[in-house]
DNA sequence: CTCCAGCTGG
DNA sequence: CCAGCAGGAG
């Protein structure tokens, strides 16, 4: 365990503070200690950057504005108002979640969060991060910015484990000030210590997205969410072997996205359970 | 080509 | 532990 002084944690606090305070982001989700709200932007912002998710943000609470609102929405809905957004099955975790949240913690959402694993879509960095934005918890949470600075500010090898991670951050937690403590670190990795200017690649890469079976996928979200459509009708409408079609759809089937109903594809509006 | 406020099932 | 999962911007 690399050891770091108590002194090098002020130096970099102060560091960390001073940025934010001049040039800190004014982002929708901060405005709000709202949990719903900030689970919804946390949901949003799994693996997407911050300028896309702003406008998707501000149109979701405006359709959706408190917890119950949006648990008894449709399931076609929650995805024409996710389309563009990526990684569509998010969209539909976050919906099943809510209803979770809404019937089994009677939408005490900070409640909930601690049982995350009960919850689909919402990890251990969701999870933290809605304690820490909503209600300003003593924790900490370390994303692919947060994980960057410490690599980087303290030296670390990029292969440090996600638990050395946590802990460093642990021994860098201002108490009291967890909410702008992690606000300012996200700023200071997306506008100071960028992936570019360190080097220090994510921890997670993807496979490319030409010709992917993601790329179909949302074709056949797309197609279906104007529609429900025969098998025949789909393969005319997507350029791809049968065998890949047939295995894609079964997928989206097992993942509970779609069903095959009276021999038509369609956008799957309830849950089994 | 790269990256992005990750999570999930195998 | 790893591959898969959208989509757009740099």
């Amino acid at each position: 365990m690399k050891h770091v002084t108590r002194a090098q944690i002020h130096v970099f606090q102060d560091k960390v503070f001073l940025f934010y305070k001049t040039n800190g982001r004014k982002l929708p989700w901060r405005k709000t200690t709202d949990p719903y709200m900030i689970l919804l932007s946390e949901f949003m912002l799994q693996q997407t950057q911050v300028p896309r998710v702003i406008l998707y943000y501000k149109k979701w609470i405006k359709r959706w504005p408190t917890i119950h609102h949006l648990a008894t929405a449709s399931r076609k809905e929650v995805l024409q108002m996710w389309m563009g957004l990526g990684y569509n099955k998010r969209a539909l975790s976050l919906h099943k979640t809510v209803q979770i949240i809404s019937q089994t913690y009677r939408g005490d959402v900070l409640l909930a969060m601690n049982h995350f694993r009960t919850l689909p879509g919402v990890g251990l960095y969701t999870s933290n991060a809605v304690q820490i934005f909503a209600a300003n918890e003593d924790i900490v949470t370390v994303d692919t910015n947060i994980r960057r600075i410490f690599i980087h500010e303290f030296h670390l090898p990029q292969d440090t484990s996600k638990k050395e991670l946590w802990a460093l951050a642990k021994q860098c937690l201002p108490n009291g000030k967890s909410r702008t403590w992690h606000n300012a670190l996200m700023d200071y990795g997306s506008l100071v210590l960028t992936a570019k200017k360190t080097g220090i690649a994510p921890c997670t890469r993807q496979s490319r997205f030409e010709g992917s079976d993601r790329q179909i996928r949302a074709n056949i979200l797309r197609i279906l969410l104007v529609s429900s459509f025969s098998y025949s009708e789909l393969s005319e409408k997507i350029d791809v072997d049968n065998t890949r079609l047939r295995k894609i759809l079964e997928k989206l089937i097992r993942e509970e996205i779609i069903i095959l109903q009276n021999k038509r594809y369609q956008i799957r509006e309830e849950r089994s359970n």
